[in-house]
DNA sequence: CCGTATTAACTAACCGGTTGGATAGTATCT
DNA sequence: AGATACTATCCAACCGGTTAGTTAATACGG
């Protein structure tokens, strides 16, 4: 009776379950993913899905809001360091690396579903997600106004910051297949090298000229 | 006879069919696009992909060899313009900017493909689409030994200047969603801004520091 | 404690519906 | 007439979900 032996653990049924969907939503996608396979990986039956999670888009839901909430109190975190703009920026930066390392299915789902407009997120994942675009965002305009960064479009700016970093993660799969195979013609920089890089990057294009006021 | 009347036209047939192709394999991806509604939106019996295509994934490499091929001329364009390799960055910054802009059906099913690590691609497509990666590489490696940039990781750079761009685009559809349900606190930028922004972003990221050698 | 009724967790089999592809027959070219 | 282009129909395989039935855990009266 130490729990571990047991034979009905409801509680680790649903997290074998949601493990295993992490694992085929990111591989395949929402449509493509098949709940007799996220079965076949929890070693349980696919009825299971229904009986635990309502179906396959609950299980869904369930896997996004636990793995939004997650990011988002651990970007939260990199944010609200202290100190100035630019190393609050940098701090940021530094997480959003760690966590796109740390969490790639996690990426990929929330990324097939950007390329999809978020057609197979319900309301409640929807509005949490939205909780990402604010953190940035007060960042810049802190460090604009204060005059840290240059004057730039905090919007655009948003998107860059993003945009360098999940690009990389995306693509990792990609040219590790490739590095694999022996298919790339220099080594692939590695995740600590490449967010240096990009910090380095960012922060330069965002410092103010010599000549600004 | 003079073609435009004539009620089978196998050349048409072909190009309907892979217009309709671009859109269904975008908008679900590949194992998502029902054969049955591409061939609905040509307005043609399902019958002739297998007949002109060889089938589901016959139609799918052909998209894509007409696209990749059409999106690396484009690009090499841009970066064969004369001038310093800030004005080639520039003007392949540019290129990208509106090639993501006008054709973004492509985009999308390359973004699905690399989330996936190319799953669907055959050979030959994927051997074309490893042109895209001398592109950039040769600008970037001239412009550091010129001293126009700073001495930065060329292969860390590509990624990122992709990256913005790519995400921008890839973002667009939820963002325009948000936009019409007026769920957007700010307005949205728009291309020409963004690849203005983005520009100066990276030029100035990689501009080197006036301590530099 | 202890048998037993009740509930919760789980499985195997099945369902209607859909998939990509094949095939047979038809129409329209040269 | 013979090749080419096209349609209607069919098919085995597979999809997510449901169902009836089974077994493990738990509550409880004695």
């Amino acid at each position: 009776m130490d729990g571990t032996t047991a034979i009905r653990d409801p509680e680790r049924t649903r997290e074998a379950l949601k493990t295993a969907a992490r694992e085929v939503f990111a591989e395949y996608g929402f449509e493509g993913a098949k709940t007799r396979e996220i079965g076949a990986r929890a070693e349980l039956n696919k009825a299971m899905i229904n009986y635990h999670f309502g179906g396959k888009q609950g299980l869904f839901t369930e896997v996004l809001l636990e793995d939004i909430r997650e990011a988002r109190s651990r970007l939260s975190r990199g944010v609200a360091s202290t100190g100035s703009s630019t190393e609050k920026l940098a701090a940021f930066v530094e997480a959003l690396g760690r966590l796109s390392e740390e969490r790639p299915l996690f990426l990929k789902i929330l990324s097939r579903e950007l390329i999809d407009a978020g057609r197979h997120l319900e309301l409640q994942v929807e509005e949490e997600f939205f909780g990402f675009f604010g953190l940035v965002q007060e960042v810049l305009d802190r460090g604009i106004e204060s005059g840290e960064f240059r004057l730039v479009d905090p919007h655009a700016t948003h998107i860059s910051l993003v945009g360098g970093l999940v690009w990389f993660a995306l693509t990792a799969p990609l040219r590790e297949r490739l590095a694999r195979e022996g298919r790339l013609p220099a080594p692939s920089p590695t995740w600590s090298s490449y967010v240096e890089h990009y910090r380095e990057l960012i922060l330069t294009g965002l410092a103010p000229s010599a000549s600004d006021s």
